[in-house]
DNA sequence: TATGTTTTGTAGTGATCACTCTAATACTGG
DNA sequence: CCAGTATTAGAGTGATCACTACAAAACATA
């Protein structure tokens, strides 16, 4: 009944996450878009609606496909404390080729949007929130099969594992040597978690 | 022999802190800087270049005077561990009229800028480096005077605490309660220094 | 094939960006 | 008071910003 779109969106939202994640939301021009997506401005605002909408379509592809795929790979596995260990660590060591320091869209994001714009502020304290409940199950589950014994509640080990990761994730921008990062996150998580 | 500046240049540095602080490099306009500054064009560029240039002698006015003031007053004070807990809570508590979840002006740059200009990241490394030896300078004092127990490096609780502080920073944007916040960041040092 | 509907390519919108040019201005030293 | 010099005010620079208008193009249905 109509012409059929000439793209994949799923394809477009992977490339502009890319742009967003690397050059934040101000840092990016619809320009930068246009290119890394290959669509017209008539598609892009026909499609997305404006240049917000789309950072927004974005955040939560970054929740849904990159976020969740970690979540899933590492914190869904049999053993919870090497899974969390996993996840920390690979923060910094699977990043894409000529990437460090990228962080993760979602600190970025905070630090650049959460104050001025409270719609995307609210969506990216979803995606804290659902972290944190994966970390609390992870630590859960620990507790139960005995390689993790503490007094302390799951919740705040969540909590301080958020806000470790976060400050990690932050201070890749300006260590930029892996190994350190790597020995920083495990350190951090012995403190949290205790040496077990 | 000539005509003489007609404003205070340290009132000049500590206007467009303010601004930098809340909006960043990016958010910030000229035309914000000279509201906010209550200089013409001419004046500004002529004397500080331009807005990169203003905006790293702004990192140094951050540097010597906001954070360099805070740890004077907290963390060169007799009671090490208390001069600690203090900085970290009344980085949420000492905020100005409605300028919840602003953070830090370093770890708000560090965040925008540190991966793409070399320049300001060593800059914010230079700040972070400062911070951090002044941590370890409290932890051994702590140590001396009995108040702290641990086998742990100094270097490397400092290097938590400093991770764990940008992580607390980056969440008050998020949270927006203080209270929640002070009661984090307590946590924090506990699971870093232990609960003496 | 003809019609209706949506997408697409392209040119272009006013607004704002960092920054500059120029001349009037205000001061100092003689 | 005059000459010399640096600062100021204000208009204006081209470039880029997010976004749009519009018509050609491409398909599904009839």
């Amino acid at each position: 009944m109509a012409r059929p779109q000439n793209f994949d969106r799923v394809k477009v939202l992977k490339n502009a996450t890319q742009v967003f994640w690397h050059q934040g939301f101000q840092g990016t021009s619809m320009k930068d878009l246009e290119l890394a997506t290959g669509l017209q401005p008539s598609s892009l605002y026909n499609s997305f609606g404006n240049k917000e909408a789309l950072f927004l379509e974005v955040l939560d592809f970054y929740d849904e496909f990159i976020l969740g795929a970690r979540i899933k790979k590492y914190l869904h596995q049999e053993n919870p404390l090497a899974g969390m260990k996993d996840f920390f660590t690979t923060c910094f060591t699977d990043l894409p080729r000529g990437k460090k320091g990228i962080a993760c869209l979602i600190v970025n994001s905070v630090s650049e949007m959460a104050i001025h714009n409270e719609t995307i502020r609210k969506r990216l304290n979803r995606t804290q929130k659902k972290l944190h409940l994966n970390f609390v199950k992870c630590i859960d589950k620990a507790k139960q099969n005995g390689s993790l014994t503490s007094d302390c509640p799951s919740e705040i080990m969540a909590n301080q594992m958020l806000i470790s990761l976060n400050g990690l994730l932050l201070a890749s921008k300006v260590v930029k040597d892996n190994e350190k990062m790597v020995e920083a996150s495990l350190q951090s998580l012995t403190f949290i978690l205790g040496s077990s």
